[in-house]
DNA sequence: CCCCTTCTAATCAAATTTGACTACTCACTT
DNA sequence: AAGTGAGTAGTCAAATTTGATTAGAAGGGG
């Protein structure tokens, strides 16, 4: 699955009560666009389908107050906490190639007791080098790697992501136990959301590098 | 995009012609299942869609010669070639935080000339290696990076991950230039393909190590 | 001979994703 | 007074992706 549902619950969530411009406000601060699918439809698409599951509720809003249609506004349910809740914790341990989960999860990482973060982690890293030696076995042929000829070099190219990601993930944990971050319940969070009427820096329009590709 | 055109497209090359089955087949054999989205239903899709596009043209086969449905074979067409060393191409050179596309360029690798490949490598470090510069000077805030709180680790991630793929990269160029692998007009190819017949080590439904997530 | 499983080959509905587009307001400019 | 551009908020059709399901043939056991 893809980050959408996390990342979009998330954002809700910090707020209390979003509506979807917000929510993708929030999202381009992150950088979220750069590294998952957190575009307009599908931001919206997310929030409504959410909705339908029971996850966030609606409430019809008044028209806009800065121009553009009537917004409508969302706030999690606590089917939708738990389903945060759950998501978060499957993205931190489950090891996956893909960037935008993982990114997403590390973006919530505080929401959760340092505890349990470190924790979670470790079992990535468990996970990680339980994936390692699972691939390596079944993927090298009785007869020698040779066999596979350059599709070899795939598989070589998973384990150095492996191998990278369980490093990277060592260095954080070091840095969660040296007492970096404020975790919830260790006072005044750090939020990561626009202020009303703040502008935003990171903005689509500004031309990343990324956009390059 | 996906990778799911540029390994449908190369699996059909490969075989000369081949149906949705016998591609399937393949990319299974390659692992792809696991780290792309070339699952059945985006295969057969695929294929249609690059027959209409005039990719791949289409013969009316007769029914299969062991069980199941009739099956469709394709053929690569000459707008078909020229778009998959397009996509060969741009895939190599592309830095992308997902792997799939890159997993793909590299079981196509040894289409292209050897000095291409490795020219095309060097590019795609050199295009690393400018991503991480634009995105460091980007997005680290005036006031340090302690601004963005935990926000800043997903940063790290990125470029952990854009260091160790460059590393790697390298790694690959300097095999290459020793000699490795076969490449195109080296004399006999290496073929990624099951042959008629042969069972598949890796298929669906073996269990891999990665369906844990 | 009938039932069960496996393999072959593909299709389909539902969900998601993309990229372009709509529509409205405010602040300026010509 | 009309036009332009930027920002706000969201919709929509088309394309893609997912996950389940269909359906025929072959093989083996009872």
């Amino acid at each position: 699955m893809s980050a959408i549902r996390l990342l979009v619950l998330g954002a809700v969530r910090q707020h209390g009560r979003a509506h979807g411009y917000q929510v993708r406000g929030d999202l381009e601060y992150w950088g979220a666009h750069e590294w998952s699918n957190a575009k307009p439809g599908s931001i919206y698409h997310a929030l409504k389908q959410m909705a339908r599951q029971g996850l966030l509720h609606v409430h019809e809003t008044a028209p806009s107050t800065a121009g553009g249609p009537p917004r409508t506004e969302y706030e999690i349910t606590d089917a939708g906490t738990e389903e945060y809740f759950r998501l978060l914790r499957e993205a931190l341990v489950a090891y996956d190639q893909k960037m935008d989960v993982q990114s997403a999860a590390i973006g919530f990482l505080v929401d959760l007791p340092r505890g349990e973060a470190v924790a979670l982690l470790r079992e990535r890293i468990r996970r990680i080098e339980q994936w390692r030696t699972a691939v390596t076995e079944h993927y090298v042929p009785e007869d020698g790697p040779e066999q596979l000829g350059h599709i070899g070099e795939i598989m070589n190219l998973w384990i150095h992501r492996a191998d990278s990601d369980a490093t990277w993930t060592r260095g954080l944990i070091e840095r969660l136990e040296r007492g970096a971050y404020t975790f919830v319940g260790e006072g005044e969070p750090f939020v990561g959301v626009l202020a009303e009427g703040e502008a935003n820096p990171y903005a689509t329009g500004e031309r990343h590098p990324e956009d390059d590709r």
